[in-house]
DNA sequence: ACTAAATAGGATATAATTGTCCGATTTAGG
DNA sequence: CCTAAATCGGACAATTATATCCTATTTAGT
């Protein structure tokens, strides 16, 4: 469904949203840690979500990332998503035509939409803070 | 969503459906053609089909492949992927979780559950007669 | 028997994704 | 000023997915 990378992107936003709304800052260390992902590659991934001003980051010692705490509740899925794969999950066709085009559909498209637009729906509807207030609950969990 | 195989595995089902409701039977060639994939890929996408009884191959001169036509209204989209994909996008977390486990859930588990059902129900009640007559009818396309 | 056309299947090549390594830079604190 | 801790960014490596190539085998027709 998702690249392993736009997985771990959400998971380490959700897990700087977490912290943020508790006020810390959180080392990639930390996060690679609490989410159990490979660190290098989860640091070219916090690197792409900074760059497209997702999550803030700070150098040095002391430094790692967080979230701006008036952002978190604006912050959806669907823009973490759209950072690391793209639009491609929204555009593509269900199998594999150049592009999804309903004037030339192919035999799934019909029904493929729907499922696809539950997805986009849910992805855009779905705030980091509903996703962190989960976690801080201990309802849900971010490794396993 | 599926892989490249899956793409090309469904198509090729459908086309081989649509001949064998016309008596029929298919080469790779054709098949390639018609779906524009890449020949010799297809070939082995319709060896993993032919083994797991989706299609019947014949060999040698005037040989290719056809489904048996009593089956084409019973075969269901979910047992090609199946066959090529396995069952990962039904097992699978959404967020790339060892396991999708509603017991210790991530935190998109229960908005994502209910989307994957979705696709599961939708590729179990698709048959390959319903993919070939939407065809047919030039309702829809496998290639553009 | 021979030939041409077709699938079967193993070996190999290419591309994309995932993952690692290391040096450069930044920054707080002693 | 120095050091330690942290991100940045480029180069590289490993793995998986996609795609190609070639030989063997099968089969209908001549
Ligand atoms: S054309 Fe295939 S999903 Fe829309
Ligand atoms: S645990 Fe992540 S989708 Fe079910």
């Amino acid at each position: 469904m998702f690249s392993k990378a736009c997985e771990y992107g959400i998971r380490s936003a959700t897990y700087i949203a977490l912290n943020s709304l508790e006020g810390r800052r959180v080392s990639l260390k930390e996060i690679a840690k609490e989410i159990d992902s490979p660190v290098a590659f989860t640091a070219k991934i916090l690197q792409l979500l900074s760059k497209n001003n997702i999550v803030d980051s700070v150098k040095g010692a002391y430094g790692g990332f967080d979230i701006n705490r008036t952002k978190i509740d604006k912050l959806m899925l669907s823009e973490i998503v759209n950072a690391i794969d793209g639009d491609k999950i929204y555009v593509g066709c269900g199998l594999g035509l150049k592009e999804c085009n309903a004037d030339k559909p192919c035999p799934v498209h019909e029904k493929f939409v729907g499922i696809r637009n539950d997805l986009r729906k849910m992805l855009e509807n779905t705030s980091l803070y509903e996703m962190a207030t989960g976690l801080e609950m201990g309802l849900t969990y971010l490794k396993r």
